[in-house]
DNA sequence: TGTACATCAGTGAACGCGCGTTCACTGATGTAC
DNA sequence: TGTACATCAGTGAACGCGCGTTCACTGATGTAC
């Protein structure tokens, strides 16, 4: 078989796997990055890892099932970024605020596979109690940072702190879908770190927390 | 046959459909909406239509080219769209800019199935030449809009016009694919119209051009 | 107005394909004694 | 240390399915005379 090759890297004995479970979820985020978040098969996830097409059945229910493994793994790996990013920024919450922003599009450039099973598989994290869960960890972690934000702010006209960070959500979540991508024809001049970094500049300048020639 | 109670409604004869080409169109938006960007086949938009699965080919090169002619379809709408909201803006270049960023939302939501093809179906608007140039189109308007503003903006922290588009095109995406979806699990307390209405006039805030307390 | 005929826009049967899933099976591993 | 045996994690063949696409065909429509 022509996967022996790599048998003895991970503890391959031939017959037995040793790590299928994790070796189908590798190749469930390759597959997505490569073809698209439908263009997955579980057979050819299967035949990536080397294996017949019967074998994930040992490990996972379905084909969703291993989806969803994937983007559990995903939002697990996020939230933890969101909060080290977060943690970088204290105790300023300026700094810790636009870290977790820089953090969002960080983890959609280092992850992208697990980016798409999220956002773009159709999973959605509301298909399991389990995705919900992890995924309210990660945003968590933005609205602490838009509440503290927003004790820095002018009373007067200060909005509420949920909807500050869905905005934020929201124009780092379009920045990596439009200009994160490698699709030609979004020969945009600036990249999209620039783009999420200036945006987010002059939307805390609207919010009164940098002055105007910073 | 089960389809023949609508056949007086747009001349359908039985033996000829009359509105085929529409009617696959139709139907494939219809699909996109209700089934997700792949969950659409073409066997199916041909039973929709209440026609066979050989028939779509008299008028399309293949699955392919059905979704690229609802995509074309949407841009040219979307286009018509967003020169309708600026004009309506005008004379004022910040009226028309708003207006702009308000029309990208609409037509999201009057135009969901067109909105799907164009941006999720993974034809994206690099596909054809023909898709390039109108999507061109729509966003050239945009970025028009954002340049006659600039030039009402202080001169010292002027950003590029492009990007000031682009900031406001992301910001838009980003609330239509988080917001202003069915999707449960974003229960958000703020419609989708709302957090773009609000965080646009943040960032215009941003950039000089409201006042702090309008 | 009637007829012959070209063209158009459908049909339906057939194809090969790859997928998801099930099933009885079997080789490898771990454990009890 | 050796052997018996349960359990685990694979295999490979088979299934039914729906899809995209092709093909020779045929009914309906439009036009020339």
């Amino acid at each position: 078989m022509s996967h022996m090759a790599r048998d003895s890297a991970k503890g391959r004995k031939g017959y037995h796997h040793g790590n299928l479970k994790q070796a189908l979820v590798d190749a469930t985020l390759a597959l997505v990055v490569e073809k698209g978040p439908q263009g997955f098969t579980l057979a050819e996830a299967a035949r990536q890892a080397g294996v017949s097409a019967a074998a994930p059945y040992r490990h996972f229910k379905g084909r969703e099932d291993l989806i969803e493994e994937a983007a559990r793994q995903g939002f697990e790996i996020f939230a933890d970024l969101m909060e080290h990013a977060y943690e970088t920024g204290q105790p300023s919450a300026l700094a810790a605020f636009e870290a977790t922003g820089r953090a969002y599009l960080a983890f959609s450039r280092r992850f992208p596979g697990h980016y798409i099973t999220m956002f773009e598989s159709g999973v959605s994290f509301a298909s399991s109690p389990e995705l919900k869960t992890l995924s309210d960890r990660a945003f968590g972690v933005l609205s602490n940072a838009a509440r503290e934000l927003s004790q820095h702010m002018p009373e007067d006209k200060r909005p509420p702190a949920n909807m500050v960070s869905q905005h934020i959500w929201a124009l780092s979540h379009g920045v990596v879908e439009l200009f994160a991508r490698g699709e030609p024809g979004t020969k945009s001049p600036f990249s999209a770190e620039d783009l999420l970094e200036s945006g987010v500049g002059i939307y805390l300048r609207g919010l009164g927390l940098i002055e105007r020639d910073e």
